[in-house]
DNA sequence: GAATACGCCATATCGGCGTTACGTTCTGAC
DNA sequence: GTCAGAACGTAACGCCGATATGGCGTATTC
């Protein structure tokens, strides 16, 4: 039913105009159905629910996200690349503030997986930095540390009416948290090379793969990448 | 009228009380004037909106963090008395995700100071941790960037079960923000310190003050103080 | 080809919410 | 003692999210 997908696209879409216009960032269903000319129960058909409603209108907003970034990243340098992406997702904070802690506030019973696909485009922007040594920590636990500064930045951004946008304390805290994330460029004083070395070749497993071993060896060989870049672990 | 205070109060601990128990973090204004016995208009009467009645829950919740904030520091040492201040916000973070998302997410026509007074207490921590010349930057700026990293954290480990609050995470970047906003305790390879000690200064001045110089005088060299420690402005 | 069974939609409705108008009662001053 | 004014409870309004119900088109079957 192609018609239901486009009568979904069209709610959705007004949902998401009338909670960036309304002034408590709230939505009414029946403001949403009269919008498109349905009425309410067609709602609780295609998304069961309000918190459905807004699920799907988080995850169009991850779209819109996606979009964003698949259209500015992978310039060649995986660095620079990331410093852009911090900057692009202040800029999609501050462009769609109510869109914005939709997505990225816990809301409780949520079923949006808009954060978490979110933290898988940042976990590949990382393994590309740790594939060329640029990075000290494991992706993931890279990926929740920028993710989270980052949030905390753009909703510090919102609540205040900053003057037009200084992104003197966004990028303040951009490189407080890259610099404890990245490694130096000049990587000749490295603190533990067996330990970045690991790292490197588990990213670039993670991103070519390889031939030359059979899959359950690969996969032992994973493991004890992963005993050396994280020792803690059993 | 002493009855309305404490009519007020057992009103805001009753809204509490169901904003931490209900399952969508919501609070209905019948439900809080019947648990305490009186009627609707009265709730209207003291707080004049519901959302005056949630802005008197979050400065209650700024109370009690408050007082948390003032059992634990003060040890001597402004660095480890921050570092206490990081955990122990998160830990309260951790005991009332409501209201903690309440006091530190951003809500429209929100009238609460909470989050204002948290970041003032910080600057206070700050200053201190300034005036023994432990500090890079002005307490204002590394105030704002500790709260949004520590925000955002906090958001982080509300959003995730997380494994019984392991907090490598909320270490990390603590010590992230912190390093980025901290002089090394071996201050001798001193990058600035013009800079520093112009900080320095700044803090004591505002922690002690002076008699030394008439009150403009000092409100002089305040300006001159910040000129130096943030050149960019004018 | 007609009758029937089935899925979809709009109407109407329900209970609950925030908010407020209104009548009553209580208090305190003259 | 009387009266003004404030505080209170009752009841209601309008809006919300969510749903039961009846009509209508369509497809299936004999």
């Amino acid at each position: 039913m192609p018609e239901d997908d486009s009568l979904r696209a069209a709610m959705i879409e007004a949902a998401e105009r009338q909670l960036a216009s309304s002034s408590d960032h709230e939505v009414a269903t029946r403001a949403v159905c009269e919008a498109v000319g349905v009425s309410q129960p067609v709602l609780y058909r295609l998304f069961g629910d309000k918190r459905g409603l807004l699920d799907a209108v988080a995850d169009h907003g991850y779209e819109r996200y996606a979009a964003l970034k698949a259209a500015q990243e992978q310039t060649g340098d995986p660095v620079a690349d990331l410093h852009a992406g911090w900057d692009g997702h202040m800029a999609f904070a501050q462009a769609n503030p109510a869109l914005y802690q939709l997505m990225f506030t816990p809301r409780p019973w949520s079923r949006s997986t808009a954060r978490e696909r979110v933290m898988d485009l940042l976990v590949a922007a990382l393994t590309r930095c740790a594939a060329v040594g640029a990075l000290k920590v494991e992706p993931h636990t890279a990926a929740r540390l920028i993710l989270s500064a980052n949030v905390g930045t753009a909703l510090d951004h919102i609540a205040r009416p900053a003057p037009s946008g200084d992104p003197a304390l966004s990028h303040r805290m951009r490189d407080a948290v890259f610099s404890h994330v990245l490694a130096e460029p000049a990587a000749a004083n490295d603190a533990d090379p067996l330990h970045t070395a690991a790292l490197r070749l588990h990213a670039q497993l993670d991103l070519t793969g390889t031939e030359a071993l059979e899959p359950v060896e690969a996969a032992l060989l994973r493991r004890w990448l992963e005993r050396i870049t994280h020792p803690t672990r059993s």
